[in-house]
DNA sequence: CACCGGGCTTGGAACGATCCACAGCCCTGC
DNA sequence: GCAGGGCTGTGGATCGTTCCAAGCCCGGTG
């Protein structure tokens, strides 16, 4: 289709092309209901013989928008079984390209956290943000909103009650309560919680899940809660403890990665999961999927948050009266062997 | 440092401030050795009182690149321990941003797998891009090299004889080795391979590591190799026939996710992985860190192929001779559980 | 018949950076 | 004293698109 030439073709060329001028090309791009049919018919026939695409610096710099979205990515944890991104990120660069909007990656230096917003920003080289990272008193939420530069958090703004910015988030209270449901249906009683410290709002509020429900179905939940880092190691010591003196005939877990710890012990004692010691992770990550029986564990909606936020900047950026200013979104349970 | 005021401060503003001429300033960043060492800290003073960062749109229009690098990500394959794109994507953003670009992510839309590419091109959004999927006679590479598109491949070119791209790949087979090698070390001698199918070139290559190390050890391999998908369920299926028929001590395998099918089979049979029957995978994915005893796997230094494939496009980018069309590197080992 | 107004189209200016050719300046050498 | 050359610094033009105000053509109206 596309005739082959020197250069690449320009408004101009194409304007030659059709017979019309400049901003008749444009409108048949950009304000196609202004121009007559015909003409219509026939501009686009002009780009299309020459395989005209509008060149993005130049439309960008006049318009002062570059249809970039800029994301950081986390310095990577290894040894923690979050897949999440891997998913979040698939998801957010499909919604992001049928919105007309791509997805550009920067990664801030070790000094200054911010520094990498404020460069994007001040160059104009991104539209908006997405920020991951809400929940331990991140500033960027705050220094961003503080600039005016538009934004969607994948994270509630927890302990920031004078933020404004939309956001999406998933229920990991009502996700842990699934996980519990589905046990006590298997009949357990004696149910478990190892989750992760206290200064953390994600793990209280999966933690909330874990005792309302329990509480809930008249079960106790005093001495069967251990709470740790992030690690494998620590849901190996933390189950080993629990077995020993609560024994429970279940484990939920703030992550799959804790799940997993859970699982080393079960084997070490000999104890099968799913049949002797039920097992619910969090986070449905790789690990859960291919590891040995396969690990029930609690799936957050990704590819929805995705849709969501990149409806939600679309809002924002087309100064639309915001009319939702939170989305939560609701987790399921998948099942498989630990269950 | 910055000063706050109503405009963002262009070339000019600084330019006034400084009370030099705009392409004193243009000189200052791009050319500093042009300017009188006084003059230059005149006008960095000045950029820092402003706070000002050149437009990127003005100067990509201008200069005709955008310093943005374009990847594809590829709809995402779940039940598969591929965590490998986390841990590369996140170096080749570091090893770009180190080096003045940024990483731009597309998908392509479901129908034309080229589409993605084309568009990017034609609107000059990118200057240049990364593939990572050379393996299946995929037509990008040789697509892009007809078009004379800046590309590095993650991968080699395996049956493109004709092609002159640059290229980062890692050496499976060596790894492969280094896997046979630690078992013949750990005194095991009926080691079974569990890969792919024949038709995939990267499989053949790490099969070829087992073969040659078997046959220099003076091992034989006839019958104790299993072929088949990249899933769990054939790792298991394949070590339930090895085991039945040859009862081999040890498994290599092509991928950590069938290695987790091995280890499945181990499970249900109450052999303990490592004591009784060792298991090295590939990928060093997260699932071989967590899952339960650890997962000996071989781990390909992705940190340093992003490090190789950014260097690479910056010579081809800077028109420079290239000096070196592929870049092979060596994967290690990493012990765990499992052997 | 002159005038008016709406639908399409037009040329010119603007976005902010870089490239280009040239104009000062200072210094050296004859 | 003056020509010449190397450094710095200058204004104008340019990249390709969109915004702006004005122009053209046409039928309808007083």
């Amino acid at each position: 289709m596309a005739r082959r030439s020197g250069k690449a073709p320009t408004l101009a060329t194409v304007a030659d092309e059709a017979g019309v001028s400049r901003q008749t090309v444009s409108n048949a791009l950009n304000s196609p209901h202004l121009l007559r049919e015909e003409t219509l018919a026939r501009v686009r026939r002009a780009i299309d013989v020459l395989g005209y695409s509008p060149n993005r610096a130049a439309r960008s710099l006049r318009t002062r928008s570059s249809h970039l979205i800029g994301l950081r990515v986390e310095p990577a944890t290894e040894g923690t079984a979050n897949a999440l991104m891997d998913r979040f990120l698939h998801s957010l660069v499909e919604s992001s390209n049928g919105a007309g909007y791509h997805v550009l990656l920067f990664s801030s230096g070790d000094a200054d956290p911010l520094a990498g917003y404020d460069d994007l920003l001040r160059s104009t080289a991104v539209d908006a943000f997405v920020i991951t990272d809400t929940y331990r008193g991140n500033p960027q939420a705050r220094w961003l909103e503080g600039r005016g530069a538009p934004f969607v958090a994948f994270g509630r703004p927890w302990n920031e009650p004078g933020s404004t910015h939309p956001w999406v988030d998933v229920d990991g209270r009502a996700g842990v309560t699934l996980a519990v449901e589905h046990l006590v249906e298997r009949a357990h009683s004696r149910i478990a919680w190892v989750g992760w410290q206290k200064g953390s709002y994600i793990g209280e509020d999966r933690r909330a899940g874990w005792v309302d429900t329990m509480h809930e179905h008249g079960l106790a939940t005093s001495r069967l809660s251990a709470r740790g880092d992030d690690t494998v190691e620590f849901g190996r010591r933390a189950a080993q403890a629990l077995l020993e003196s609560e024994s429970p005939t279940a484990f939920v877990c703030a992550s799959d990665t804790i799940a997993m710890g859970v699982l080393h012990t079960l084997a070490e004692r000999g104890l099968r999961p799913g049949s002797d010691v039920a097992v619910v992770g969090f986070d449905d990550s790789i690990a859960a999927q291919v590891a040995p029986p396969g690990l029930t564990s609690v799936r957050q909606p990704l590819e929805q948050v995705a849709v969501e936020i990149v409806r939600l900047l679309g809002q924002r950026l087309a100064h639309k009266p915001i009319e939702q200013r939170g989305c939560l979104l609701t987790p399921t349970l998948t099942v498989r062997g630990t269950s």
